[in-house]
DNA sequence: GCATTTGTCTACCACTCGGTAGACGAGTGT
DNA sequence: ACACTCGTCTACCGAGTGGTAGACAAATGC
């Protein structure tokens, strides 16, 4: 009755993330059935035992993912009280999460790519609750004259959100190229631009450093620079 | 000797363009062969005799956009005297660029996540005369405190070119869902959400207003919102 | 006028794709 | 002990892939 050691939620899980890993790094007609079942160990009828057709699998690849996100974020966001709050948890939230498996937001890209139609409702459906949240927030903030007057919200939050998918999408062959920050471990230079991706969220924002709404820019770890 | 009225470099060009837009539609795997000839109206041996292989079409692909790249920025950049006016120049073209043609966004973007290694090296080596102005130029600024300090100018301008090329890419997608602005028509929307990234573009280098380099932000067209 | 080049075609090739049929062995329930 | 389910396998299928061989017709060169 309980799963047995090794046996069908473990291999379907362990084909549930080749296939991820597989079509984000070469997209759903790149990967064949084939790569995904030698990745995991067994043959490609084995894994059409556990998911009927490939685009069933790249369904549920997508289902597992949107599902992280959803028990993911409200967690975080249950702590945040104020606006503000909200906001900057919605924010640095969404980047982690992408960063915490860049594949994921690889794999997102290319859907988006490949069969907008489809996932553009799907997507939407999913980052609603939270981009009312920033949209109203920054409304707020633009009648209150801290942010920006040209800023129209929704157009910002979808090229925010655009700007740290494509962003973490790109990020080791961006960190595979920065030469000059001295950083030569891949780790920091990763973690710089993670920031980068978070200060132009925020900075695109505010009319006034005087006037934004975190008190002063996040300094850099050590003080001293 | 000249070239026939309608005969080989006609075709070839055909060919190319068609590919082009096959390939960032679909992706390289995705878009056949036969699927470029038929759109041409030819058949595929056809296709074949004008280019010996589907992966040397795609490297004519991408060596023709890269061509247009070349032979396009410098054009604007010549008339920029000061450092400010090619920043703006460099910005503002990179812009036009993807927007006249959308396809080179998906097509770039597609190539970067299918083939980074190779395409690290093609892109950096294109882009970057117009990196290191405006670098130097942003890391003056910065020296002259008129550009936030944290502000690591490769970092930056990385993550501009990325904003940019990634928000062309989904130019469609993001006009196709823009409900709130008042303006039904998809031109309206590509328009505003273009202006969207040159101003988070302008948005994100600068620390007090009082000190942008545009005197003031540009003003919706009609001069009365 | 005739040979040659140019560009397209039909027919075919080996290969890979997603998907199916059915054998087989290890457990499991009774 | 036996029937049965579960999960995997080998073998195969039709369809589609990139690419080739060679026939053929229209220009082109001389």
């Amino acid at each position: 009755m309980a799963t047995a050691r090794s046996t069908r939620s473990d291999v379907s899980k362990q084909i549930l993330e080749h296939a991820t890993r597989l079509f984000a790094a070469h997209g759903f007609v790149g990967a064949s059935l084939r790569d995904i079942a030698k990745a995991v160990g067994i043959r490609k009828p084995s894994l059409l035992y556990h998911y009927p057709s490939k685009d069933e699998l790249r369904r549920r690849v997508l289902e597992q993912m949107l599902a992280h996100w959803n028990e993911t974020v409200p967690r975080l966001l249950k702590a945040a009280t104020s606006g503000q709050e909200q906001f900057e948890a919605i924010a640095t939230e969404t980047v982690n999460f992408f960063v915490a498996d860049p594949d994921r937001a690889r794999l997102l890209l290319r859907e988006m790519l490949d069969r907008p139609d489809e996932m553009r409702p799907l997507v939407e459906a999913h980052v609603q609750p939270w981009t009312k949240i920033m949209c109203d927030y920054i409304t707020k903030g633009r009648e209150q004259g801290r942010v920006h007057a040209d800023i129209d919200p929704e157009i910002y939050v979808a090229h925010m959100i655009n700007l740290v998918v494509c962003g973490v999408a790109m990020l080791d062959t961006f960190a595979a190229l920065t030469p000059g920050g001295g950083a030569p471990d891949q780790h920091a230079a990763t973690q710089r631009h993670v920031k980068e991706l978070l200060r132009v969220a925020r900075a695109a924002l505010f009319i006034d450093p005087a006037l934004r709404l975190d008190a002063e820019f996040e300094s850099p770890s050590s003080p001293s620079k």
